[in-house]
This record gives structure tokens, C-alpha cells and sequence, in this order.
DNA sequence: CGACTGATTGATGTGACTCAAACCTTGTGG
DNA sequence: CCACAAGGTTTGAGTCACATCAATCAGTCG
């Protein structure tokens, strides 16, 4: 499979390295670090898609389709692996049993894309904030081994959870700060805290299925 | 291809004839009807994720897992085509080329959910539902050659097309008023017809590109 | 003809937005 | 090393879109 890779790539946070509408010239695999995948609309406000960690596949289109859908931008430094879409051709052609497993990834992003349209049509505000920051913490449980207790790190502004969420920053700003006081969660420089884990899970209202599918490869 | 599926299935309209955390058994092609794909939240509501129309794919589930992670209901009398989960690895096996068909679809049906939960999480309550009625409208052009005229089939509740959009029933109620008063778009006992497609499409702030990659199969 | 499901409308409440200002951090250049 | 710029965070006051609650009405079916 190596021999496949054109090599890695590194990425500065605030860079966006895929733009929708531009060529879809290659599929990134993220290796290491945050990044978000969004779009905007034509209202000039920016939706969200879904969160990019280690393991995630960016950049895959339909065959018949060679423009990007969808932008993507770093949120930290970020390690990436790229593989030619050319290349991709021929490596399913080799390995047959890839194309199974691409399909599967593609399906398992769609159940997080799924979740995630779950809970911006039905939750209030302060459930969408802790159903994400829940999300977050599995997922990054899940790919990062090194997580030590209730801390992990959150590089997102009040700006890209509101977006990702529908919401203003300004009320996302808000319902953090009564997140903070309840004593539930807490977000500073860079890192979510938990304080309360029981809580907040009580008031994600979690599916707690999707937990256990992490739509990792590698 | 032929040889691998099992058969047809009719269904009349109101089944459930997929339901999440059911054993996922098999793959349905839509043949012709309309179906919601949609998924139970802890509160009791519904949240519809997208709607299937000739050419859909349901019911494909990750490997690993082997329950459905959605549901599916029947709007209308619905013709299915019905591929057992075992056999899709043997088709695999045979024509490799069908894994990179299989996730090219899987990535359609992704932009699409895309395009759903931007609606959703950015655009007022007018916005989502004209919107909503022009991706039908695209896409039952699409399917259906033979679609005379500003008239489609609408086989959707006022209840169902708030479960989709994340608005009450009630609320849509208000938003198709005044979309009749309006001269926009009318709906009326299973059809929608639209009085002035040009503002139509205008209130949607439709994504036009995504009208160029339909999902189909076959 | 009830019974039921979906559509319609009104009155009232509220969660989230808008506008606006101040504050804090972090990085930068003189 | 300080001044300043720039982004992000925090807070308040006022407004509005949509929800909730509650009836009534229309169409359909056994």
C-alpha cells in the first residue's frame, strides 16, 4: 500500500487545504491533528460538516464528479497523507477488497454526518454544545491513547461550534458559561474539562450505539 | 448482476420496512415510490434524514456492524430490489469495479445529507421548506421521465416535512400558507405544484451544483 | 355515521438572534 | 519591553422566529 502514498503533507492551523469547487486532484487521510470540513452558503454563512481526526478521509468524490464538494481547513497543526486520485484507481484494482472497506468508511461518516443533522434539527442549544463535546471525547478516546483523565484538547473557537451547530457564537458563548457554572464542563486555552461527566452525558442525550463503530482506518 | 439478487419486494405505503438496531440483513435498491430514511432520538422525536427515491440504496451498514443504524418507512407503494448481505461480498469479489460504485454513491448520498443539514442549521424556516421542494423537484425530474409540467408527486405530511427540517408540523402549516398566498408553490392532496419556479428557486438559495451528480444506480 | 388522521388557525410564551460595547489574550513590531 | 493590533470572549438590552397549547375543520375509511 505504501507504494501508493505521493507522501505526506504538513499543515499550518487556519489553512485550508480543500476548497470546494476546486480540483479534486487527491484524497488526504489525516495521521495527525484537528481539522473541520464545512461549506458555505450562498448567504455568505458557513456550515460545519464534521469533525476530521486521525484516521478521517478527506477529499474523496465521486467518480463522476471532479470538483471538491466541500472545503476543509486545519484547526491545528496538522499530518496528512496523500494519495493521488489516479492512484486510487489502481490500488482498488490490486486490492479488490478496499473497495468494501472505502465504502464502509464512507458509510460510518455518513452516521456521524447523521448524528450530527440529528442534532441540529431537534436539540436545543445547550444539548447540541454537549452531544458535540461528548462526540469529541469518544472520538478522541478512541484515536489518541495518551489522554490523560477528563482534559482533552478543544481547538475550537466559540465561532466553529456555532457554525457547526447553527447557533451565534454569542449563544454558544452563553450556554458555556452555564456549562462552566453548573459545574458540568469547562473550555479553556485549547482544552475541554470535564467536570462532571454524568451530567454531561445525561444532557448530550447521547446515542450511545454510535460509540461503538469509530470509522477509523489504517 | 442478475443472479445475485433475491428478488423483488412490494411494500405499501406507511411500512417501516427497515428499522434501526434490527439485524441488517440485506441491501434494498428503490425501484419506484418514495421512502424516509429516518432515526428515533431519546426524546421521542423523529429526525428524517433523507428521502429516497428510484435509484436509492438502503440499508448498507458498515462491516463491522451488522444492525441498521436507520430506519426506513414507505411514503407511497414502493417496488424494492432486495440484494442479501452475503451476497454482496461475492458480487464484490466478481466485479471489483462495483466497490469504487458502491462508495461513489455512498459520497453522493453523503453531499446530499450535507446539503440537508445546511439547510437545516442555517436557513429560516421558509428557506429549508422551498428548499426542500426544489431538491424534489430536481430529483424527481431526474428519475421520472415522464413528470408533465410544474406538478410532481408530493407524498409528504406536513408532519413529515417538519421531521425532516426540524420545524413543527404547526409552524410548516404557517410557511406553506404563505407560500400559497404568494403564488410560489401549492400543495394539495398528494401533489405539489409550483405557481412561480423562478422565485421559487431564488427563496431556496439553492446549491446549483448539486443538481449535476445525481445518486442514481442501474 | 362515528372515528381517525391531517390541515388550519389563534393566542401566548420563549429560546435564540441582533446589535453593541467592553474585555481579554496572544502575537508583533518599534 | 511596552504599545498596539487583531481575534476571540464576555455581557447586556431589545427583538423576533418559531414553539407550545388548544381548538376547530376537512377528508377518508370501515
Amino acid at each position: 500500500m505504501e507504494q501508493y502514498k505521493s507522501g505526506d503533507r504538513l499543515v499550518e492551523a487556519g489553512t485550508e487545504f480543500l476548497s470546494q469547487d476546486r480540483q479534486a486532484d487527491s484524497i488526504y487521510t489525516v495521521l495527525s491533528g484537528w481539522a473541520i470540513r464545512y461549506q458555505w452558503l450562498s448567504d455568505g454563512s458557513r456550515q460545519i460538516l464534521d469533525f476530521a481526526l486521525p484516521g478521517s478521509i478527506l477529499g474523496f468524490e465521486p467518480e463522476a464528479m471532479d470538483l471538491n464538494r466541500h472545503s476543509a481547513e486545519a484547526l491545528t497543526k496538522l499530518r496528512l497523507c496523500i494519495l493521488p486520485r489516479s492512484k486510487l484507481i489502481q490500488l482498488l484494482a490490486e486490492f479488490p477488497e478496499m473497495g468494501i472497506k472505502l465504502a464502509s468508511i464512507g458509510r460510518s461518516e455518513q452516521i456521524t454526518l447523521a448524528q450530527h443533522l440529528s442534532n441540529v434539527g431537534r436539540r436545543r442549544a445547550r444539548a447540541r454544545i454537549t452531544n458535540l463535546m461528548m462526540e469529541l471525547l469518544v472520538r478522541t478516546r478512541a484515536t489518541s491513547s495518551n489522554v490523560i483523565g477528563d482534559t482533552i484538547p478543544f481547538p475550537l473557537s466559540q465561532e466553529v461550534i456555532g457554525d457547526a451547530l447553527g447557533l451565534t457564537s454569542v449563544h454558544v458563548n452563553r450556554m458555556m458559561r452555564e456549562l462552566r457554572e453548573d459545574g458540568i464542563a469547562v473550555v479553556r486555552s485549547g482544552k475541554l474539562t470535564i467536570l462532571d461527566e454524568e451530567r454531561l452525558m445525561e444532557e448530550a442525550e447521547l446515542d450511545h450505539r454510535h460509540l461503538a463503530a469509530p470509522m477509523e482506518v489504517n
